[in-house]
Formats: C-alpha cells, structure tokens, sequence
RNA sequence: GGGGGUGUAGCUCAGUUGGUUAGAGCGAUCGCCUGUCACGCGAUAGGUCGAGGGUUCGAGUCCCUUCACUCCCGCCA
C-alpha cells in the first residue's frame, strides 16, 4: 500500500464500512463541538468527513491544527445514522473515525479563505494562485479546460490531423500585433520573436506534404489586455489543410465544435449548421463582424428616408446630405414601455460618447402616426416607407441614429447589445455559432489613407486570379473567414495564397517592395516557389472556448497562472529586473524613462 | 496613451450633511460545548482609512496630486 493513502476522498461508500483506511488532504473546514471535533478532509476529487473525539489522545493536535494544513489520516469507516447522512457529498453516507494522524504540510495563517465562495481582489488571488486553485469553481474550470484540450486532441487525430510542435524562438514579422522580443547572445544586436501564432510554419508544413496539420499552439503578442483577452500569451487550436477550399475547413471545424460543445455543454446549440454572413452584411445588419445571433434584433438602412420632401427631421437631413448613413433598429411591440425605457437608452448613448439615441413609437389612431419627441417630423407616407423597409408593425418602435459609416457601425452594434438587455431578449442558455465569410483582401486607414492588409496577408483572394482588378483594390475579396459564437469572435482562418506572383502582387498594393518581402518573409516565399499545395486552415482560440463552456466572462477564471492587466506575474514576480552581466552577455543597456 | 469604477482589520464589506474612542461577518488567539456539515456560545488581539499635500477649530468623509487593482477605448495581420 502507498505510504499516503488508500483511498482518495471521494472513494470511500457505504461498503468500504468497517475497513481500515489511509487518507491524505488539506483540512477543508473543521467543526469543534468541545469533545468532538469534524474535519472535512479535501482533496481534487472530493472531500471525506472525519471524525475524533476526546477519548482520543490525538484530540487537542487536531483540535488545533490550522485549515489548509495538509494531513495524513489513518482511521475506520463507519456508518453515518440516518439524519446525519449528508447528500450534497459523494462521501455523504460514511465518516471515517480517526485513529492516528501525521502533518504531511504544515501552513501559516491563509492571506485568503479557502473555503468560501465569496469574491477575491485579482490581486491576492493572483499573488497566492496555488491557494486560489484549490478552490471549487476554479478548480474545476481548470479541469474542465484539461478535459476540453484532450476531447479535442483525440477528435483531431480521429479526423487524421497530425499534432506537430513550432519553434517558439523565431522571426519578428512586419504585419500584426506587436512582438514579444528576446536577445540573441550569438547574434549580437539581433533579436528572435515570440510567434504571435505558428502562421507561417504551418504554412511550411502543408508544403512540406504533411496534409493535416494541428497544434495546441502558444501565442505570444504584446498587447493590452482585455476581460477576454490575457496579456502576452494565449493558445489557439492551430489547423491546416492541403487540397482544400472553404467548405473542407467548415465541415472539419463544424464538427469540432459541434461534438466538443455538446459533450461539455448542456446548453443548446442554436445552429448546428452555422450560417454563413458575409462581412458586408453583417456590418448593416448587426454593426460588426461579431454578432451576437441569440440577439434578434437587426439594424436596417433607412438613409433614403431622410431625402424625401414629406420628412422634416432637419438634423438628420442635413447630415445625410453631407454623406451620413441613417440606420435604426426596430423593437417588437414597446408602444407601452414607460417613457424612462426610451429616455434611458437615449442617456446610455450619450454617455457612450455618441449624439444619442432618437425614438419614436409607430401607433394608428385614426391612421398611421408616429408617436415621441421626433414622431411630429415623419408623415404617414414616410412611415409606411420605414415600415416596409424594416418591417416594423404598429406597436413598434424605432431608435434611430445619424452618422458617418464607421461611427454608426459602432453606435448601432452597441445599442443592440443595449436595447436586448435592456428588454431581456438575450437567452442565456443558447450557443449560437457562425461563420463571418468574404472579407476584403484590404482596407484604407483612415490616418495614413494608405491601403493595408485588412487581415491577413498570406489569404488567397477571390475569383479568377487572371481576371481580378488590382486598380480597385478595396473591391478585392479574400477567401477569410471567422467563427463567431454569441458575439466573440473564437477564431479567424483562410484559404492560402500559395502562388509567389501573386503573393508580391498583393503585397506591392500594401507597399511592400520585392526585396522587402523577401527579407521579411523569405522561409515562406522561398518555400512557394518549390511546388506548394493549395492550402487553408483556422485557428479557434483555445481559451475563449473554455470560457464560453465553463460560463465564464473574465479569462483568468479558465487560466491556472494569468498575468494581470499589466502583464505581470504577481505570484512570480515577473518581468523582473536582470542584472548587469546577462545584460552585458546580451550586449544590450538600458535606456529608462523618466 | 485616454476614460470610468474601486481602494477602510489577514479576507469580504458598512461607515449619515465633515463632529467623541472607526464598526460588522469570516479568519486568528483563548475559553465553553459529543452529531456538525456556513455547527453554536463567550472573550481577546488586530487599523498610517492606498500614499502625499491642501481646506477646516476638526477630514475615512471635501479639494489637488500620485500609486495600485479592475472595466472600457486605442491596440489585437
């Protein structure tokens, strides 16, 4: 038998009465009655009542002994009488009557409770993780999180992926997020990059005649961090495929996600076909590339409405002349919502930053008549017009807002957030998946007014190479997809360009010289010139999964050791000072800030 | 880099229009208690009210500066 234990503690049932047993745990929680004393004994798979009274010349120790201490515990199963069965523990119908025990780990006094489901400061939980972690919930995300990495490990080889690792010291790329950056000794004033993901290798790997690809990728890129997005590092499920197109990549990730969601969800699934928006209709229809489909509803362009001679909202009219695009969203039978409903929405998009929300009610009295501050501006013609278009009944209301593309985009993608919350209409219980398709190849940036990559270079744009049009390059599409589940993006992917030509092509568009994208891309293009596969892949990230599965809103509840907002390490103390010889070493000084 | 929120005992929090000695629960220490499972009861210790400056007869409370944590914007091919 093994010195420590015999039994873990959640094995021990009715049967295992009268047995002689070794347990070994943490002191969850005691319970001194004076002459008896209850320790409730943990471990990760569960907990054990024990139990001594003074008879027991081990007694006043264990009387004394601090919760959290670790212990080894020899005693006898016994029975537990009927009203002192506890159901809410796997272990509920026994106790185990102690005999002898041994401090295993001793421990100070706890800088936080352990046993206890109340809120922590980030702070002390992070400074003192390992005792964090052996709490309930987040004990078990993390293990929920190990058991989603290996279901989807196993799905992948099942599928025929083949998992190969990637170098994580490699090159810094031009494109993207900002690079993690470590010196090189050898090479003295170079310096090596953290992969903001495997992108290329995996790439090199399809043209190495691998087929299938998949990683449980780290992804390192130095950026600010976000509730759903940790400092520094992440990890992607990194998949590539050769001789595919589009639909090869959804089957294979449907799938995937479909089998991994229903094994560890209860929740349904709203699609287990996901649609497919393409990116330009989503932006109308839901104002991003992110939409939450539990949310029904849906942003509708009424811009012509404000041309028309028989509406008089000046302020709106004015702006569309000047270019403004006027968009509203519709909610279903609200004519009797208190004012303070509408009044609150407008104040919301205010403090947002934003002009406000405007509103009116559509109500027929003696005929068709729009109701609230602005309803006096639109004729009954017009409405008509407004309900064709948006399908709004009497009963409805309108919010409606007047601005630049961009800033619309952004006002009317959060107040449909706002507006079903507001209303309830959001179900909770719903994954709701799907693919955001035909994004353009590039995008102007507004600052610079130069044309960049809108997302990924190395896509293959759409349509007949011999026949796309360079001159309009805004007008390219990219085979480039993203998934999206109830409004976070979990991954984004693409079919490849794999022909050198056209790769300098594109990137001459970008502004990027021969000679430049050699240098910075020379593995790739060097390799595509050699016979490379059509290929294509995605990479969903790992932790956002984990995250929508355990329920969770913060990532670091589904990370064992996050950094905090300033991407550090409270617990290790990193980054932290290096001295003066590794620098040296590295032929690097410091220039500090003031 | 910018905006919002928070900061009071080891932990979670309360603290009125500025007014005696800053409170509670959990935890700690000590005592009582033989069937609890958030055990119960009693007592004790524990505070630079994040830090610095200012206004005031008087500041946890008002003002300024600053720091930490967090949420958001920017950023995230």
């Amino acid at each position: 038998m093994n010195k420590y234990r015999s039994h873990n503690c959640t094995n021990l049932r009715k049967e295992d009465v009268g047995s002689t047993v070794l347990l070994s745990g943490w002191i969850n929680k005691k319970r001194d009655h004076g002459n008896l004393l209850f320790i409730d004994l943990r471990d990760n798979y569960g907990i054990t009542q024990c139990i001594i009274d003074k008879d027991n010349s081990n007694f006043s120790s264990l009387e004394k002994i601090q919760l959290e201490t670790v212990v080894k515990i020899e005693g006898v199963v016994v029975n537990r009488s009927k009203e002192t069965i506890n159901i809410e523990i796997e272990t509920g119908e026994i106790e185990v009557k102690i005999k002898k025990f041994e401090v295993l780990g001793s421990c100070k006094e706890l800088p936080m409770p352990v046993f206890s489901d109340q809120e922590y400061s980030e702070e002390i939980r992070l400074k003192y993780r390992f005792l964090d972690l052996r709490r309930k919930k987040i004990h078990e995300n993390i293990i929920l999180r190990s058991k989603v990495i290996s279901f989807i490990r196993n799905e992948m080889n099942s599928y025929g992926f083949l998992e190969f690792q990637t170098p994580i010291l490699t090159s810094s790329s031009p494109e993207g997020a900002r690079d993690f950056l470590v010196p090189s000794r050898l090479n003295p004033g170079k310096f090596y990059a953290l992969p903001q993901a495997p992108q290329q290798f995996k790439q090199l790997i399809m043209v190495s005649g691998f087929d299938k690809y998949f990683q449980i990728a780290p992804c390192f890129r130095d950026e600010d961090a976000r509730a759903d997005r940790s400092p520094g590092e992440f990890y992607q499920l990194d998949l590539e495929m050769s001789f595919v197109e589009q639909n090869d990549i959804f089957n294979v990730v449907e799938k995937l996600l479909i089998n991994t969601f229903k094994k560890f969800s209860n929740k349904k699934l709203m699609y287990e076909k996901f649609p497919k928006i393409s990116y330009s209709e989503a932006l109308i229809k839901y104002g991003t590339d992110k939409p939450d489909l539990r949310n029904p509803l849906i942003i509708n362009d009424i811009t012509e409405i404000f041309t028309r001679n028989d509406v008089s909202f000046e302020i709106f009219k004015k702006l569309v002349n000047k270019g403004s695009k006027a968009r509203c969203i519709v909610t279903k039978n609200t004519k009797d919502k208190p004012r303070s409903f509408f009044d609150n929405i407008d104040k919301w998009a205010k403090e947002q930053g934003f002009s406000g929300l405007a509103y009116f009610t559509i109500e027929k009295e003696k005929e068709i008549q729009a109701k609230g501050p602005i309803g006096k501006f639109f004729s009954k013609d017009a409405l008509e017009e407004i309900m064709k278009k948006t399908g709004a009944k009497i009963g409805d209301s309108i919010f409606l807002s007047c601005n630049t593309q961009k800033e619309l985009e952004k006002i009317t993608a959060l107040a449909r957030d706002k507006i079903a919350k507001d209303l309830e209409l959001i179900d909770e219980n719903i994954f709701a998946f799907c693919w955001i398709i035909d994004y353009p190849m590039f995008e102007r940036n507004e600052q610079t007014n130069k044309i960049e990559f809108s997302h990924n270079p190395f896509s293959m744009p759409q349509g007949d190479i011999e026949k796309i049009n360079f001159e309009k390059p805004l007008n390219i599409l990219a085979y480039q997809y993203d998934i999206v589940c109830n409004g976070i993006e979990l991954s984004s992917g693409a079919i490849r360009n794999h022909i050198p030509e056209l790769m300098y092509k594109l990137f001459s568009i970008a502004g990027y010289e021969k000679q430049q994208v050699d240098e910075k891309f020379s593995g790739m293009i060097n390799a595509l010139s050699y016979g490379a596969p059509p290929h294509g892949g995605i990479a969903p990230g790992i932790d956002r999964i984990v995250m929508l599965l355990a329920g969770e809103k913060n990532i670091r509840e589904i990370t064992m050791f996050p950094m905090n907002q300033n991407a550090q390490d409270l617990m290790m103390n990193a980054p932290s000072k290096i001295d003066e010889n590794q620098l040296k070493e590295l032929s690097l000084s410091l220039k500090l800030k003031k």
